[in-house]
DNA sequence: TAGACATATTCAAAAACTTGAATAATTATC
DNA sequence: GATAATTATTCAAGTTTTTGAATATGTCTA
């Protein structure tokens, strides 16, 4: 008897979801199917998760990060092993990464939906991400932080 | 009895017709599908007629050209309001195209497979082609202008 | 370790997609 | 305009995808 019952198909839903997880604070999957429920599309939490997997989605902690699968370019899962150090001061971030790497980094960190940063630069081994403030800033470094530390496989296997 | 029936999926298949209009001389569907028998995979016209719309291929006179689908990216079906003139001079193609439309054009060339050309510089109103030798030069203006004049929409429609 | 919570997987049904044969519609040629 | 050539569409079948319910498998916390 949903009054507002839509019927939209499994792209529309995915995109659906990537824009829930990255403007609200999803930590769950039930708070995914609430989510999409509250938006008019009733799914049930075994499509959440398959939904999660296919989109790469991670969860860091209490949070679920999107980043949307670009064919060539590098995934989250390289942050690992490119970055060094992170050191957050005032607004600012700064990755200290391997050598060459810096790019493909700020790269994954501006494809990353929900992340608060304005923007990055990137030099050799360096890059440095602007937030809008220092919360932010240091909010980010502990959420990169613990993608590096925590090594989590994608919510499933990819494509 | 096919001693080398290949039995590919959709995506495989589309990009063999891809290639395959781009290196030979492809005229009509019934070539595709020989062509295709050439390489092992057997389909009916039908699947040619519907792979072709859906790859956004078009006909040009007697030959066909593949702009690969890039979902934000110009269509080839903008070139007729973009495109104000072509000049072939020697190897180069001169494009004077609608002002600030150049990059848009530049783009799309570089993206047309099977056209004889190594390379684009844009600027504003403008675009150089460099073609491999004069006779590319004018082969490529040619049909250029074919499609400009031709406003043919794609062979069906496409998504 | 037990018990809760969260996520992944299995299974079967439904929905959607893919395809060839036949045919219709369109386009070129005379 | 008739005919031939080319391309598009309809239809039915076979196949693949998608999905929810149920269930299994983690993963914490006390």
């Amino acid at each position: 008897m949903d009054a507002t019952k839509l019927n939209v198909d499994k792209a529309t839903r995915q995109n659906l979801i990537l824009r829930l997880i990255s403007e609200r604070d999803l930590g769950t999957q039930h708070d995914v199917v609430q989510a999409l429920a509250g938006e008019g599309v009733e799914v049930a939490q075994a499509t959440v998760s398959r939904d999660l997997a296919e989109l790469g989605v991670i969860k860091v902690g209490n949070r679920y990060l999107a980043l949307p699968h670009e064919p060539g370019a590098a995934g989250i899962e390289v942050l690992p092993s490119f970055v060094v150090g992170i050191t957050p001061a005032q607004n600012i971030i700064v990755f200290n990464t391997r050598d060459g790497t810096a790019g493909a980094v700020a790269n994954v960190l501006d494809r990353v939906k929900g992340l608060k940063i304005v923007g990055t630069v990137a030099g050799q081994d360096t890059v440095l991400a602007v937030a809008p403030d220092n919360a932010a800033a240091k909010e980010v470094a502990d959420l990169i932080g613990d993608v590096c530390r925590a090594r989590t496989r994608p919510a499933g296997s990819i494509e």
